[in-house]
This record gives structure tokens, C-alpha cells and sequence, in this order.
DNA sequence: CTGAAAGCGCTAACAC
DNA sequence: GTGTTAGCGCTTTCAG
């Protein structure tokens, strides 16, 4: 005689639709879990039940039991401001997009500002999380560390720039590319001096970015010098950076690190009457909203985030199912997104 | 003879705390969750092993057994480009730094974009989340009817405009304010005839808005005729209105229910030769990171988001515990930030 | 104040 | 193929 026990609560169990199609639990959960087991016409029956009920399987039940939550940690920093550079956030938007394809979810948690690797542990200790997305690799990546002691699975959107040979799984979009791509588009649009503009020399990502367009004038036999210089992420910075660039009058391109450098820029071109294309190129980096809705519109350098996010949740799934993946380290080609900012009309 | 198992797996239990701190898995818990219960000595002592084992709940069992996740739900939406207006995801910034203070995580999920209403049930069915958090108000409120209908808890940012009279928790900013505050700083700055460019009417924040515009014209003394102009969210149509209203060369100020839409007033005034600020006023709306960073800066309505969170967070919490919130709805007061493009140097 | 027993809903292992 | 048993780690009774 089995306890069948009818429950009142909202939400129907197993047991609730075992009951109602005549089977046992374990056949129930079968269905779910392993249908090619069940008979056609007995698989039929329940998933009509399952249906009829509206039943979903307990998260927490299932968590406990199978030891994986489905849920994928992502730190998620306080809003920057004044800055242009909102990547994070479209990154996120993706990675939900893509996680929704495989039955994970995102879940977000903060830390203290001054430690990186705040959070990670008690999400992990707590078995609320299968595992994590990295995504602030330029600052070095302690979690990397963190991680790896405690045996969590992770995988980050930036590559492991302290140590090229890391097999941990990583995706990243090549920020030279960009930069070169950059750069030769404003040589193709009859620039010569091509100034950089790009951050501290402390910055990877920044050095990394920076090489592309060195490479660029190299190839096309322009002299770099004197046309590369580091500043700091805001407009003003750009701003007072390009003014001094434009003093002698032989720059009229600039290559920049961030829509927000690129942004600076525009504003000493509007404070000297140039004309942004007709008179200076400009292309910035990430395709911020910055970039789109600025006047008269910015070229700029544009990371595909959404197969970004497909990579990372490929690799994630790979890495969950204790699988090694093939190709663990993914790097992406970025894109330009042409606008008036190098248009000669 | 107490089952002590000493588990070899890497997280730490109830039973393994208990064991280390002798004494039995009912004092470990009540030591986390009822430490009043306990002698001094005892708690300290527990406390210290679980210090020691860096111990944390495992969530899924605390889940099953209390029936509260302790997470919370928002649909994240499709990244939308092209419009410098990402509220939503400064919103969730601010969520997430607010919901770190309760122990609550924020889950984020997505849906048909077809169906306003996909997703929701399913984390509901599972007991993956205690509540959401519901941001699209301004498309109706269908989450609000389905939500209420199975009993699960939530909490709006953005007030019931199909029904001021709902009884549900919400929290907004008062957006007519807002747009008052702009007028009125443009009427400060020796503008009169101050144009409202906003949405279609089918818009509820936008007609709200544009009332602010009235009224505070009205309360000046002038006349609104011609001035009001609906179009759609994008800096192209602005930029073509704006064009349109700066013919006959009266109009000087434009109060913008958007940054975008400000910004395409910008775009305007440059293909024009007129200065912003000095010549005409400028003011746009959610102090996006477009009016940060566009030249020459742009005065803009700034929503007190962190706040907003905090509101939202703390009502439900209210729900949560099953207590009625005092006051369950939440106007804010937005604020004026002013730059370049409202000053006339 | 502390301990023992029961069970939340599920799935892995094994019997039939 | 299907049913039975056990137990994931926790908290809620209820005894002591």
C-alpha cells in the first residue's frame, strides 16, 4: 500500500502526478529525466499529466539531490559612471539570452569594492551556484586563483594575460584586431598621422589594443612616433590630450582605446571647428550607446558580444559535464561599425 | 550512539559542525538562526568552529525545507541599442548592491519577447524564487494580473497607470515633476517660448511627463501653443523636430522626455551653427551615460535609481515576511543635473 | 536550553 | 520497463 498522500499545497509534485497517471514516482521522475526508458504509451501518460498539471520539477529538491543548481554566478559591480563604457551590462543582456538555451540561469551578487574575491566563496560553500563567469580579467585575475584552489568551474571573458600558457577555459575578442582594424581604415581614408590614444601603460588590455595600431602604421610605412600617448578614461583627459595633438596641424586621425577617449576627442574637434570625418577621423572602441548616439555619429570598434556569450556558456556546459573542451582558449574577431566620424563626404 | 558521519566531500555540514563543536545539528542550527536560544558559551563555541570549517548553509536544503529561495526574479530584456537610455540596467546595478544587505539574490531570466508573461510561472512552479521585481510597467501591467492570480509576491518599479486605484507595492519617480524641474530651469535661464518634445501619446511616462512641461509654463505665464511635439524615441526624429520648431527662430529651450531625444536636439543645433546653452537650452531625461559624455554636456533629469532599489527591496521584504507594507506606494523625487547645455557663459 | 525524529521533493541504485 | 528504498542537508515539531 503506497502513502499516497494528496497534497494542498499550490504546487503538484511528483508524487502528485505519479498519483494521477497511475505510476510510480521514480517513473515520473524517469520521464523527465531519462524518457528513451519508459515505454511510449507510459511516457505518453505522464507527460499528458505533467502537462495537465503544470507540474515543474522542485529547483531546491532537485539541487540537493543531484548536487547542481543550474545557477551560474556573476559578480556584478556597481554602476560606473561617466564613463561610456556600459560593455558589462550588453555582455549580461547576452549571456542571459544565452543561458537560456540550456536551463542555467544567471544569478548576480556584489562584493566589497576592495576585494576582488569577495563572494565567490560563500555562493560556492553554499551550492547556490554550479559555477562562475569571470569577467574582470584586466585587473589580474586572483578569482582565477581562487577558484582553481577550491575547485570551481569558471570561465572568463577576457584571456589570462598574466600567464599566456593558463589552460583554463577563457574567451576574449583580439584587441589589436580592432585597433588595427581601426587604423587602417582611417589610412584607407587618406590619414597618415594616426594618433593613439589609449590608457595607462598599466592597462594589458590598453597595451594589447595599442599594438594593433602600431602594427597598422608599421605595415603601411608611417612613423609612429610622437603619435602614441597614454591618458586616463575620461572625456576631458581625450579632450585635452587631443587639442595638444592637433596643435601642429599634421594629425587628422585618431585611433582610440574607448568610445569615451573617442568622445574627448569630438570635443576638441567641436572647440576647434574641425569637422570630425571631413576634417579628422576618429574611430573609438566598443560601440557604446556613447558612440551611437553621438554627434555626427562615431566609428567605432565593435566586440561581438553575443557569440561572446555563447562561447562562455558553450564552454561552461563543456566544463559542467567534467568534459574536457576541445579548444578551451576561444579568441573572437571584433568588427567595425562605420559612421560619419570617418566619413570624407 | 549518535550516526556521526564524517562526510569527505568538501563542503562542511550541520552534522560536521556539530560533531567538531560536540553538541548536537539542532543547537549548529539554532546557532544560525535562533542565537538568542543558546547559552553563551555554547553559541561561542559553535560559532567559532563554523568560523573555523567555513561553514555556510547549503541553500538547496535550507530551500526545500523552509520553501523560501531567497532569490528574487527579474526578466532582463534583450539589450536595446541605439538609444542612450539604459535605465534598466543601472536599475539592476542598484538592485543588486541592495538586495547584497538582505541575503537575497537577484535572478535573472528571459522570455519570448513575443509574450510579456513567459517565464514567470516556470521559476514560480520550481520554487526558484520567493518574488520579482517588475520593471516594464509602462507596456501594461499583464505580470501584475498573473502574479496576482497564483499568489506570488512582487513588487513594481513604475506606478499602476491603467489603475491608480491598485493596491500592489510599487515604487516610481515622479516624472512630471521631473520635467517640470527642467522647464523651470529653463525658464530660469531666460528661455520663454521652451518646446516639449517627447513620446506618442499611447505613451502613460510620457504624457505624464509632458504635463510637468505644462504646468510649469502655465504657472510662468506662457503660452504652450505649437510648443509640444510627440514623436518616437530616437535621435533622427528629434533631430529632424527640432529642426522643425527652430525655423521661425522664436523657440530657445527644449525640455526632452529623453536623453536620446535631447541629444538629437543637439545634433540639430550643430548642423545649425547655434551654440548650446548660450544660444538655445537644453534639457534631456535619466541622465544617461549619453548626456555624460555628449557634447558639451547635458543637463538632464536624473532618477534617484540607488534609491529606488533600496525602496524596492525593503517593500519586498515587507511581502515577504507577510506584513502589510505601511506604504506600499512609493513616489520618488527625481533631480536636476545641470551642464553645458543649459548654461549660457 | 539541548536532543531525537520526521520529512521537504527529488533522483541514484537496485530489485522485481 | 517499472516500483521500492534510501538519503541529499536542513529546520520544525516535540521530548527531555
Amino acid at each position: 500500500m503506497s502513502p499516497s498522500r494528496r497534497l494542498t499545497g499550490p504546487h503538484p509534485t511528483l508524487a502528485t502526478v505519479a498519483e494521477r497517471a497511475g505510476v510510480s514516482r521514480q517513473t515520473v521522475s524517469n520521464a523527465l529525466n531519462n524518457p528513451e526508458l519508459l515505454r511510449e504509451d507510459t511516457l505518453a501518460r505522464v507527460q499528458a499529466v505533467i502537462e495537465e498539471l503544470g507540474y515543474t520539477p522542485n529547483r531546491a529538491a532537485r539541487a540537493l539531490r543531484t548536487r547542481a543548481s543550474h545557477m551560474i554566478g556573476l559578480r556584478f559591480e556597481p554602476a560606473q559612471e561617466g564613463t561610456s563604457n556600459a560593455l558589462i551590462d550588453r555582455f549580461v543582456h547576452s549571456l542571459v539570452e544565452a543561458t537560456a538555451r540550456t536551463g542555467h540561469h544567471i544569478i548576480l551578487f556584489s562584493g566589497d569594492p576592495d576585494d576582488l574575491l569577495d563572494g565567490y566563496d560563500e555562493l560556492l560553500r553554499a551550492t547556490a551556484v554550479d559555477a562562475f563567469v569571470i569577467t574582470d580579467t584586466y585587473a589580474g585575475t586572483p578569482q582565477v586563483d581562487l577558484l582553481d584552489r577550491v575547485g570551481a568551474p569558471f570561465v572568463t571573458f577576457g584571456r589570462p594575460w598574466d600567464d599566456p600558457s593558463a589552460k583554463y577555459p577563457w574567451v576574449d575578442v583580439d584587441g589589436a584586431r580592432g585597433a588595427e582594424l581601426a587604423t587602417e581604415h582611417l589610412i584607407a581614408a587618406g590619414h597618415q598621422r594616426i594618433a593613439w590614444l589609449g590608457w595607462e601603460k598599466t592597462s594589458r588590455i590598453g597595451e594589447d589594443r595599442r599594438s594593433g595600431w602600431s602594427r597598422a602604421l608599421a605595415a603601411a610605412g608611417i612613423d609612429a612616433a610622437g603619435l602614441g600617448v597614454r591618458i586616463t578614461d575620461n572625456v576631458d583627459a581625450a579632450r585635452m590630450a587631443a587639442h595638444e595633438l592637433l596643435e601642429d596641424g599634421t594629425v587628422t586621425g585618431f585611433a582610440c582605446a574607448s568610445d569615451t577617449i573617442a568622445i574627448g576627442v569630438l570635443h576638441a574637434l567641436a572647440e576647434r571647428n574641425l569637422r570630425p570625418g571631413a576634417d579628422v577621423g576618429v574611430v573609438g572602441f566598443d560601440d557604446s550607446l556613447g558612440a551611437q548616439v553621438t554627434w555626427p555619429g562615431l566609428t567605432s570598434v565593435r566586440q561581438p558580444l553575443e557569440q561572446v556569450a555563447i562561447e562562455v556558456i558553450d564552454l561552461l556546459h563543456t566544463v559542467l559535464s567534467l568534459k574536457t573542451p576541445e579548444n578551451p582558449a576561444r579568441m573572437l574577431e571584433p568588427s567595425l561599425v562605420v559612421r560619419r566620424s570617418t566619413r570624407r563626404d
